[in-house]
DNA sequence: CGCACTCTT
């Protein structure tokens, strides 16, 4: 904020030259030939920092960080909004009557005095507390961010969440969403120059650290539902904990549930705590006598039966995945008809939810129950069978009953073989806890679990693993380098990974050239952090003009970073391979993924209103493709700011579709798989594991060297989006990986070298010519 | 012959 100082002339200029401010008043005769709005900058520093209110600001007689809950209240109460100077709505007291009813109002006081006691404090409040809206704003009305020109941060792990929250406070404080308060999340940043309290997604604070490691703009950041433990909360918060030492001024506020608030508050050397309790009405937990065989039958069962015997409320039923709730859905509503018919019930309506589901699909789950199906019939209930979408980034109301079985999909890595993988795994209590709570938002609920209390007494874990402990730390270890953290192994995490995982990263690292022998951030590796991409991808980008094909793979880039943009639906698949089939290239997946990118293009240049008709038609996901696009045009900026250019090699030219392939290459040459003298398996290169191509493959014609993309470890072990490769473009492309004499494996060996002396001779006889 | 739990830069 170069201009901080104009800002505050201008702002003190306004609130002067409202009548209507009561506290200003008093002090109006004594200061009038002392305060001048247009000298404003001299006055500043009357304290040496240059944060002291003026005397007819309504903010008069506050100290920064010094500042009481009556005081506060005194300026919410005025007429005039102390930030605009423009007179409040109507609407702004409605609001504000509703606030000082949330729990957490109460303790604005207790609030205030631990918080100016201590640098970083460790607050936790449960569900309907108000902590995400109320507490920035406490901070707001002491930090006087419009007088000192820094700003308060509130980090969410959600894009949809930080808009939201960010809305809600806009209207809670009478200010235009994007001026005094806003919010920044990838691809929008909807802040001004008057922006005083900023919601934005942890990984967007994170990316800012990177050009601004002392996270100078800020006077307060508030980490918020820190208890999910994202890889960017857990690194934000080591970050933290080292420039707080570095910076006294700077104020740290880790905000949690309950549970596991004396983790926080130990690792941040014993920090003071604030508890709130929520507004939750209580749950009644009911376990199963013995355990269940099979869970997803029991959990029909289960909820048939609340729909037979219990009161009025919906249900919420927990499932691992789309098909295994696709199918949970049809079985529900077929046996509920038979409920009506057989027992007189009432009508059941099940709907399921999960996060690749349509938008307007998802809004369903908020329609109302059915009524009864007769005049003086049992009223209707609807049932929601969900994924763990349900469990945190949604939140349904008029939920009564839960059913818990007690399994979620969780990414689990594997760093022997380097892959990362989605497995059923048991849940952890604190998860159990917060699946019960979901059945207590609106009155007195039940919450069914299918597993006995044995099991969960000793069975669950009592947290999830952070996601830090589960992930490929390649792309995590770069931002490190480039936040200027040079000892990683005794970089401070709350959770520290096992040494393999980080060491297989740093070993990733090096031989993409992103960090040399001795662990430094080399040139590439810098230009590799400034993409938001995984480091092969963004080398890969970074190598591609060398190529001839710089658009054509950044194109492909976008393609990779978004869900998968051929659809093949159960009832259609047959249609759905025939469509894909215009697009296929016989040479390979990405390639594949190319071409309908390009006609996708093409047609949105014709015809841009037929585009989800012609999407449909080729069961291509307009969703996916339009993010695509979006994605593109972001890393095409961050590419001219670097100055690469953007080249292709004309599409007549035979080496069009070659000059792409050997770029591939040149990011995901660790990535390449050799096949097997006989049948169809493959060997990936190194980590010598048995695959299978995935079965979506266009490859028909046989080649000995693919390419691939990803890893994917379901009922078997498959390599999917594979595109053909040559040994000898190895070679050339990654010497240092295809050091002959350090490879192990016997064929391919014997195919590289066969592939070297080819090359040898060839260079031979040109260089005799 | 196939299986995207949720997010994010």
């Amino acid at each position: 904020m170069a201009d901080a100082s104009k800002f505050k002339a201008e702002k003190r200029a306004s609130a002067d030259a409202d009548p209507t401010d009561a506290s200003r008043k008093k002090s109006k005769k004594d200061s009038a030939e002392k305060y001048n709005p247009y000298l404003a900058h001299m006055y500043d520093g009357a304290n040496g920092n240059g944060d002291e209110p003026s005397p007819n600001s309504p903010f008069a007689g506050v100290t920064r960080r010094r500042s009481t809950a009556v005081q506060a209240e005194k300026i919410e109460d005025l007429d005039t909004n102390p930030f605009t100077g423009e007179t409040h709505s109507q609407k702004y007291f409605q609001i504000l009557e509703k606030r000082r009813d949330l729990p957490v109002h109460k303790q604005r006081q207790e609030f205030l005095d631990k918080y100016h006691d201590t640098q970083i404090l460790v607050f936790v409040g449960e569900t309907g507390s108000g902590k995400t809206t109320q507490i920035p704003q406490y901070v707001v009305y002491d930090e006087l961010p419009h007088l000192t020109g820094k700003l308060v941060a509130c980090t969410q792990p959600r894009r949809v969440a930080a808009m939201s929250v960010a809305q809600r406070v806009a209207d809670e404080m009478d200010v235009r969403l994007g001026e005094e308060v806003g919010y920044s999340i990838r691809f929008e940043d909807k802040t001004g120059p008057k922006t005083m309290l900023k919601y934005m997604t942890d990984g967007m604070l994170l990316r800012e650290a990177m050009h601004d490691h002392e996270m100078s703009r800020y006077s307060c950041i508030i980490l918020d539902e820190a208890h999910e433990r994202t890889l960017a909360t857990d690194i934000l918060m080591a970050l933290l904990k080292q420039i707080s030492m570095r910076r006294s001024d700077l104020k740290i506020i880790i905000m949690s549930a309950t549970l596991d608030a004396e983790k926080f508050q130990r690792y941040f050397n014993d920090a003071p705590l604030l508890a709130v309790p929520g507004r939750t009405h209580p749950v009644e937990i009911f376990f199963t006598p013995e355990p269940e065989r099979d869970y997803v039958e029991a959990a029909i069962r289960t909820v048939l039966q609340i729909h037979a015997t219990e009161d009025e409320g919906d249900i919420l039923l927990f499932l691992t995945g789309e098909d295994e709730i696709e199918d949970a859905c049809r079985k529900i509503s077929l046996e509920a008809d038979e409920l009506i018919r057989e027992v007189d019930s009432g009508p059941l309506v099940v709907y399921p939810l999960y996060g690749t589901l349509p938008p307007h699909q998802q809004q369903r789950i908020f329609d109302k129950a059915p009524g009864p199906v007769r005049k003086g019939g049992r009223p209707g209930r609807k049932c929601i069978v969900s994924t763990n979408i349900a469990e945190t980034s949604l939140t349904i109301d008029g939920i009564v009953y839960v059913v818990d079985p007690g399994f979620s999909k969780q990414k689990i890595y594997n760093p022997r073989i380097r892959v990362e993988s989605l497995l059923v795994s048991p849940i952890s209590k604190a998860s159990a806890q917060q699946r019960a709570g979901r059945a207590g938002r609106t009155r007195p609920g039940k919450c069914f679990r299918l597993y006995t209390e044995k099991a969960y007494k000793k069975e669950l874990i009592e947290q999830t693993y952070p996601e830090i402990l589960r992930s490929n730390l390649a792309n995590t270890v770069l931002e490190l380098k480039k936040l200027g953290v040079e000892d990683l192994v005794h970089f401070d995490l709350m959770d520290p990974p096992a040494p393999e995982t980080m060491m297989r990263a740093l070993e990733e690292l090096n031989y993409l050239a992103c960090l040399d022998d001795d662990g430094e951030l080399t040139t590439l590796g810098a230009m590799a952090s400034e993409f938001p991409l995984d480091p092969a991808l963004a080398v890969m980008l970074i190598s591609s003009p060398e190529f001839y094909c710089s658009n054509e793979i950044l194109s492909i880039t976008a393609l990779l970073s978004v869900p998968q943009i051929f659809m093949r639906p159960a009832n259609n698949r047959k249609r759905a391979d025939e469509m894909k089939a215009h697009f296929s290239h016989p040479d390979g997946d990405h390639l594949t993924l190319l071409n309908a990118y390009h006609a996708f293009k093409g047609q949105m240049t014709s015809n841009p209103d037929g585009g989800k008709q012609w999407c449909h038609e080729h069961f291509l996901s307009l969703r996916h493709l339009s993010s695509a696009d979006n994605v593109r045009s972001q890393l095409k900026r961050i590419m001219e700011t670097h100055g690469l250019e953007l080249v292709s090699t004309p599409f007549e030219d035979k080496n069009y579709y070659t000059n792409i392939r050997r770029a591939l290459l040149a990011g995901f040459f660790m990535q390449v798989a050799m096949k097997e003298s006989s049948g169809k398996l493959y060997r990936t290169v190194k980590d010598d594991q048995a695959v299978l191509i995935h079965p979506s493959t266009v490859l028909r014609t046989e080649f000995d060297w693919v390419v691939y993309n990803e890893f994917v470890l379901t009922s078997k072990q498959y390599i999917r989006t594979c595109t053909g490769v040559r040994p000898e473009w190895l070679l050339e492309i990654a010497p240092m990986y295809y050091d002959l004499d350090s490879f192990e494996q016997p064929d391919m060996k014997r195919s590289l070298a066969r592939a070297a002396e080819k090359k040898r001779r060839k260079e031979a006889m040109k260089s005799t010519r």
